[in-house]
DNA sequence: CCCCGGAATTGACTTGGATCAATTCTTACC
DNA sequence: GGTAAGAATTGATCCAAGTCAATTCCGGGG
């Protein structure tokens, strides 16, 4: 697997010298790591991420227990990192869509401690973890970017922890992940789901008949149109007051002027 | 209960010219932050930390909203970390104990996410974080704690959000705390649980006469001896059984030799 | 020592969401 | 275009855990 897209002779080549240079004119460069790093700090970024072609559908980008080398920033399309505990049920702990990040959760134990697997045709940049460290010595915006995303998944998952039913759950998630399409840039109040129900539902640790039940009583209180995978926002307001939930981002739109030291 | 004893009245001085070399003679020294640092890297480490005397009980080190400067680590005592949601609910988001971080989750949005208080009397280290985050830059052990630390926490609410039923969740939190004792140098098979069964309940989402139900359960099974605050866990593979969990330190007794890079 | 108030337990009842069971809708593949 | 296989919806029933309501257990203060 890896990078062996259409099997092309060439293509590895190419590839990697094309995308060498990506992260300076990455549409994400914004929400990946290179945030506020300067020329100079890029170019060092630059030497360590490289690009893994095409994965496609199903195709798993690492597995439980595998030793643990990179982190991986997602460019395009969405993977979910699941687990399977000791009754075979699986658990999915999340979705990962394009400007994200997987794999922080394996530096502690220096191997992966889930799956990640692609939902869609995608594409990831690997960041080797020994030379990320390194690095993150020498370039100190980079240090406090891994920082505060990694505190941002810690905050994000006491976010989800704090939400009861399973109407504040769904709404939650929709919620969330509205906010994180427009951060991306795609339509915030028109989500095209990557995933099927019965993720959605194994993430909020709901059955799937309920997560259907759930989109079909909230389409009735005109909340939301939904058509399969597509979900039409209608009354964000109202979504927000289901979900528990508080703004991740803090203050809106302090985001701007890093209130750190 | 920290150093300060009895409220002398030069206590405050002496408490910090002696607390200000803490760090190397700390009892918690393998837990905290200094793991695998040397001399010249823990003076540094030192030179920022300062201890925070007695905290008693419900008194609170921080509160949400509060603008974050300090990452806090207990040193004796205990402390819980929660959220009062818009239904003015209060959620319990964890416990820390001696040789434990908490704050982590305030560095991304530059304010704490959360209130912390103490469950007992407590004495706290503070770490100033821009001053930590400099010193990161420098002492690369450091900066791997950190990092490591807080993929911990990652993992740790991945982990809580794969247990399922209440049993598992119960069963989880007991075996999570026994190690965490372990860790800590207290009996891992006798507890002294620092929290009321309500907070229990808050933090596993579960009623709190749900959580004494499975307290007696658990007890007719013979898998633990229950006294009020007291939790002696006598079958120790039965309740690991029970929780879905897997070891959240990776391959057992691995710690010692990092994996990392 | 007794009394008070919060913590914990125990019991009776209710309910949200799971489970079981069809049925319909989509997409992919002959 | 037809069919097969999975995805999603919808309906009927059941049960784990929540809620409501006492009761008991302690620890602290007068």
């Amino acid at each position: 697997m890896g990078t062996s897209v259409a099997p092309g002779r060439t293509s590895n080549v190419v590839n990697i010298a094309h995308l060498r240079q990506s992260c300076r004119s990455c549409s994400l460069r914004d929400l990946c790591l290179p945030l506020g790093l300067d020329q100079d700090d890029m170019t060092k970024l630059e030497s360590i991420v490289h690009t893994r072609g095409p994965i496609r559908t199903g195709e798993h980008l690492f597995r439980e227990g595998d030793a643990f080398h990179a982190l991986y920033a997602v460019k395009s399309g969405a993977i979910k990192t699941y687990t399977i505990d000791k009754q075979g049920r699986e658990h999915v702990l999340g979705f990962h869509i394009g400007g994200e990040l997987a794999g922080l959760d394996a530096i502690h134990a220096g191997r992966n401690r889930c799956n990640a697997v692609a939902l869609q045709t995608t594409s990831v940049c690997a960041l080797p973890f020994a030379r990320l460290e390194q690095i993150l010595h020498e370039v100190p915006n980079l240090q406090t970017q891994v920082l505060r995303i990694m505190s941002r998944e810690v905050s994000a998952s006491a976010q989800l922890a704090t939400d009861h039913s399973a109407e504040e759950r769904l709404a939650g998630f929709l919620v969330s992940l509205s906010r994180r399409y427009q951060r991306r840039g795609l339509p915030a109040h028109l989500l095209s789901l990557p995933m099927p129900r019965r993720d959605i539902a194994s993430h909020l640790r709901l059955a799937t008949e309920t997560v259907s039940r759930l989109f079909a009583r909230f389409q009735e209180d005109g909340i939301v149109a939904v058509r399969r995978r597509e979900v039409e926002i209608l009354d964000p307001a109202a979504l927000e007051k289901l979900g528990a939930s508080f703004d991740l981002d803090g203050d809106d739109g302090q985001r701007r002027s890093p209130q750190l030291r």
